[in-house]
DNA sequence: ACGCGACTTTGATTGAGGTCAAAAAGTAAT
DNA sequence: ATTACTTTTTGACCTCAATCAAAGTCGCGT
């Protein structure tokens, strides 16, 4: 995953955005220098919580490998997530105190992170950083936009195609053709109560859907985990995008 | 509508948050006077279109006055709203020549737009205006996933009362105690139409939630537009949300 | 191998909101 | 005022996904 162009041949944080997309692309040492003297690497377990929504948040993040979810949760206990943070995504909010969703690591999680206080301050004298991080947060919004759509017009079974065309388009081995099945294979990082939570669904609608797209030939399942898709295009068909495959692509 | 604190006197786009929160904070003559020279302003017509998803965009703007939507539309139409531009919100995204959404005045709309590649330059040599940027995006990207939990989990009922709350502490007048009804009053911007692309909903059902607040005593209507709510904390009850309101307040 | 807990599937039933249809109210032009 | 059009309300019915419930699978530690 490393960068194409990239000068620093010494950079260790393989996955980092930060570094990769804001500071390498620059190439300026002093830079780097300074972020690395603020950065340090945390990992969480499998279902662990990172940060509590209302918890204090004192730095901000990129996730160099596993998958984290955002959430917001209602008083009655309803919650939706809100966003996946898989490699190279960026959290947290310069200029916030309080984190403003819950964030969990849903597989083993490794993040790097900055001291939000000095982090702030390079942003401050190093432009590029704050310009980046505009184009990364425009990114997210347009998802969070695409989102929108697929929660309050999608059907279950187009809202699970979409999420499997999304993970798949992120996570995807393509099979050389002839060895196995064709098409695309991946791993479901996620449970079918997650996947419930992120489509607005219940995991027992989840788990249906997955039952009927298996059914129709749309997917295959290699025990609950291991999805196959012998026809990326037909599982277009099914999300009811328009055939380029919308924004998130 | 003047930001507090702000230095210049002879600013005249009273709304824009460009010159008020980016540039005038900071008091540079030099940038007001060349984000003068690329700025220009344009209105539009109730029921207007100001682009269409897939346009070019050669321009980002920011509403001075009235009230415009962001909507993303399915190949079979139906169609889902993903922001509502009020005064002093941004509207286009630096660096993208497309627009990615249907940009609609709903009522008549004056927006103080900006020439797109001078403004990416003046962005690039006038750092702050990508860290206010950046501010108001991440702000946008909070509303955004707060949408996300209003749509993909609340009932419709809440989702109704989310809504007219969310106008209500944007646009309301408090009436004056003892002088008619108690309580805040406010027009109505949008059709029951629009309502239902915001909330994901059909037209029908905001109707009929409508009505059932009305029978409920929850707010008052006078003709089909003008809202009246008589005890505020009463409608946040309704919204599902905890007490303080949530991110958008 | 066994048992336990977490995850997943499947079935039966219910209900919130969608769909189709028609009437009522509001708005604007003649 | 009358007409024509748009917006809104209301009614009857239906459907998709939620809910409640039970059984089946998987993974893991002993």
């Amino acid at each position: 995953m490393t960068a194409p162009g990239m000068i620093f041949t010494h950079v260790d944080c393989a996955s980092c955005p930060i570094r990769h997309r804001a500071v390498c692309a620059r190439c300026d040492a002093d830079e780097l220098a300074e972020l690395d003297s603020i950065k340090y690497y945390r990992t969480f377990e499998a279902g662990q919580t990172v940060v509590w929504s209302g918890d204090q948040m004192d730095f901000v993040a990129s996730v160099v490998d596993g998958i984290a979810t955002l959430s917001q949760t209602m008083e009655d206990g309803r919650t939706q997530m809100v966003g996946l943070l898989l490699p190279s995504d960026f959290v947290g909010r310069p200029g916030r105190e309080e984190a403003a969703y819950d964030v969990t690591a849903t597989t083993k999680l490794t993040m790097c992170c900055f001291r939000k206080g000095p982090f702030e301050k390079l942003m401050v004298t190093t432009p590029h950083i704050a310009q980046r991080l505009l184009e990364m947060t425009l990114d997210e919004l347009d998802a969070a936009r695409e989102w929108m759509l697929l929660l309050g017009r999608k059907t279950a079974r187009e809202k699970i195609a979409s999420l499997l065309s999304i993970i798949a388009r992120r996570n995807a081995n393509i099979n050389a053709p002839g060895g196995g099945l064709p098409g695309v294979t991946f791993d479901l990082p996620l449970t079918r109560e997650a996947m419930a939570d992120y489509l607005g669904l219940t995991l027992e609608t989840v788990s249906r859907q997955i039952s009927a797209l298996k059914k129709d030939g749309v997917i295959h399942l290699e025990g609950k985990r291991t999805v196959t898709i012998p026809d990326f295009d037909r599982l277009l068909d099914e999300t009811g995008d328009d055939a380029d495959g919308g924004i998130l692509a």
